[in-house]
DNA sequence: CTTCATGCAAAAGATTTGCAAGTTC
DNA sequence: GAACTTGCAAATCTTTTGCATGAAG
């Protein structure tokens, strides 16, 4: 996968007469190991935890190369990128979160995407992605919350 | 509506006792002026054509408690304040976004809602609020792409 | 007159860019 | 060896904060 990930992106750059260096390997596997989203700061952290010492400013001049070679896909809000993710391999989810001991449960319900096909249809929207995430509190922060409630 | 609005700050304000300035008033007038999303620049570029010199660290200081007094309501996408819109006025609403022109348009759709709950309650989650974008490209930005598809 | 708000400037965080030195082809 | 990359540091931009001064209650 990552390998596979690795050639198309060095295809990519020969095609541009680019250079496929061991950085930028380091960070398409550093990309193609994320699941879901994830913002410069969450993949510079991962390359870290992996011994990569890219500078940040290399990793900012990378990432519009993997979007153009396909790659990733930004999410792109009033002109500013809000956060990356894999364009292709990995399955779908959303994020259940504990707001008060910041717990995920990740979820994934076929209903949602449908429904959320059908909205940006209805509107004219070709859909690119969504940003999907369910705020609560968890069983174990709800039984802290009420020790003796009946 | 405008006054109504600074009464119900005021009203915030001085239930922590908090001061009702003159430049708060000023900064509530101007949200409440404004017409759906906002983000910070906007405001203080409204606050200029309006001839009020508050200075953006006021601005940036007051707008929580804005948020606090339910007067105006964020929209948090990674942790980051995204954009603004007043609170009132109209209906609960989630939103589509135009990846390429930043156009939003603002949709409500019940089942969501439901599923939501659906989904928080399977795994034991009291759910209290969510965060759902859906981000593609917007009719006019298709047409632009493709200027003479078949 | 006490407490809080404001503006300024400095600080802190995020992203971009110029440049000299190191790599890839 | 030529052209491209990288890291560093400096430059921008955005948002936050410390502090002395000014206003609200």
């Amino acid at each position: 996968m990552t390998t596979q990930s690795f050639e198309k992106f060095t295809a990519f750059l020969h095609g541009k007469s680019l250079r496929a260096t061991t950085v930028r390997e380091s960070i398409v596997k550093a990309v193609m190991a994320r699941k879901g989203h994830f913002n410069m700061d969450e993949l510079v952290r991962d390359l870290r935890a992996q011994g990569v010492e890219a500078s940040r400013a290399t990793v900012y001049r990378v990432m519009p190369l993997l979007v153009k070679a396909g790659i990733v896909q930004p999410t792109v809000v009033s002109g500013k990128i809000h956060h990356y993710e894999t364009a292709f391999g990995h399955k779908h989810h959303d994020h259940l979160i504990c707001g008060e001991c910041g717990k995920v449960v990740e979820f994934h319900f076929e209903a949602f995407e449908i429904l959320q096909r059908e909205v940006a249809a209805k509107h004219g929207f070709e859909l690119t992605s969504h940003y999907h995430e369910l705020i609560g509190v968890c069983p174990d922060c709800r039984a802290r919350r009420r020790p003796r409630e009946s």
